[in-house]
DNA sequence: CGAAAATTTGACGACTCTCAAGTCGAGTGG
DNA sequence: CCACTCGACTTGAGAGTCGTCAAATTTTCG
């Protein structure tokens, strides 16, 4: 039944900036970014690809799975982002040579790799791509700003619907079929570093959220058929992710 | 007294990226920017310079005071933002086209702009320029990921001595003077906004810090000859400012 | 001086934290 | 198949942080 024709690992730049306006970037420069990357790697749950730190060498895309971006501090874990398939992990490392966080892998991931050297030629050689690598880099700066908002604005259960919203949002532009059920590999911990709250609040904004009828958290999994409802309920606008409908407003 | 020779404009982009490792950028990159850039304008308190949505078509560099990125939501106002002078404000437009939240004075402020023709022009011919714009738009990002980590793990009164801590840095690197006194035009409500908690608690935090003796916060200026203990208070690390000196780790 | 804005204080309730204990679930060895 | 175990999840209680409402005080500025 599958398997026929696999087209997965035909283009490892398939899911970049996918639901996007690409604008001016060409197909060509997507083949040609795709030919300069490496082979896919499988890495297993929990995997640290990069510590802050780090002089980075290569830029990593994110085939599968999820990555979260990490601070420590007192031994305590904050999460300052969360990575989809599509995403390109440390770019921001190409300008930065480090990072100021860690990422790690939550549940099995497969990414794939490009050297600076290649990607310094080929930006430099095309300014479309270029371009779209800048934006796709501005693109996590504008969630980082939703999410300081979230964090100002709304309550542990609000935070929780928000994040579920946005991934919702997010997978669905790369073409996931979430319709009713979200999964993640993220335990109520991760959750709870994710929204500035302990696990034990995070375990009662679930609650809330059942409660509320928004929808069923469940080893990671968001199982629902109100997605409307808990978009307003958590105060999501699309907007910031700048999908290729209509503008912020 | 003043005024016998004034430098201050000759070089509209001196602060630019002031304090960090401009790496290969070179001086003739700066001056060729310099000279695209328009004449000084002055605006007064709370003008608004970009609205959430805005189709942009020019960069704004800020030469002088602070500009606050806000986001809307239900009336309220939430900062998640602080442009210090040096800062492109709307660099993210060139790549996006539009911003997700608005840009609004906070004080009187002097900018220049600079169209996004130009800068595209300009951007194609010279490989380190382009880099050193983007480097600048990833700082702010990193800047976005520790007030991320800031909400996440502080409390108030450490919330707003780390947002002191940070513009304390940030303008050292432009060479202000801050010894003792650092000054801005923000009111406690600016700094609630800034910190997502309430007015009326941002009073109490400020009296806490009073307490603590960490320092006075009157009519926007923290007074305090005690930065160390402030920044340990705070869990303030320079790292993610990613200045000349050490590495972020 | 007088109006408006900013700051301060008090009271009470809501949200969230920590400590402690108990329950549930998947995987392991007998 | 059952007992065991470890991690994840759940629940309860008490305390701290923070929000809101209300009102007083101080500062700014025309």
């Amino acid at each position: 039944m599958q398997g026929l024709v696999d087209t997965s690992e035909q283009f490892l730049t398939r899911d970049f900036l996918a639901g996007r306006q690409r604008g001016s970037f060409v197909t060509e420069d997507l083949q040609t970014l795709d030919a300069a990357m490496g082979e896919p790697v499988a890495l297993p749950d929990g995997h640290r690809l990069v510590a802050r730190g780090d002089v980075l060498t290569t830029a990593t895309i994110l085939l599968e799975g999820y990555v979260l971006a990490t601070i420590h501090r007192d031994g305590r874990r904050f999460v300052v982002g969360v990575h989809v398939p599509g995403n390109f992990l440390d770019l921001h490392g190409f300008a930065l040579t480090r990072l100021d966080h860690d990422l790690v892998t939550s549940g099995p991931v497969r990414i794939a790799r490009v050297s600076h050297d290649q990607l310094r030629e080929l930006t430099e050689a095309r300014p479309h791509l270029a371009r779209a690598l800048w934006f796709s880099t501005l693109l996590d700066a504008a969630i980082h700003r939703q999410w300081i908002r979230n964090l100002e604005a709304l309550d542990a259960p609000q935070r929780i619907a928000h994040l579920f919203a946005e991934l919702h949002a997010r997978l669905t532009m790369i073409g996931h079929n979430v319709a009713r059920t979200l999964r993640t590999p993220f335990t109520q911990t991760d959750l709870a570093d994710m929204c500035g709250v302990s696990a034990i609040h995070a375990n009662r904004a679930v609650a809330r959220l059942r409660e509320l009828g928004l929808g069923e958290i469940r080893r990671g999994a968001l199982y629902t058929d109100r997605w409307d409802d808990l978009r307003a309920y958590a105060g999501f606008d699309a907007g910031y992710l700048y999908g290729e409908g209509q503008p912020s407003r």
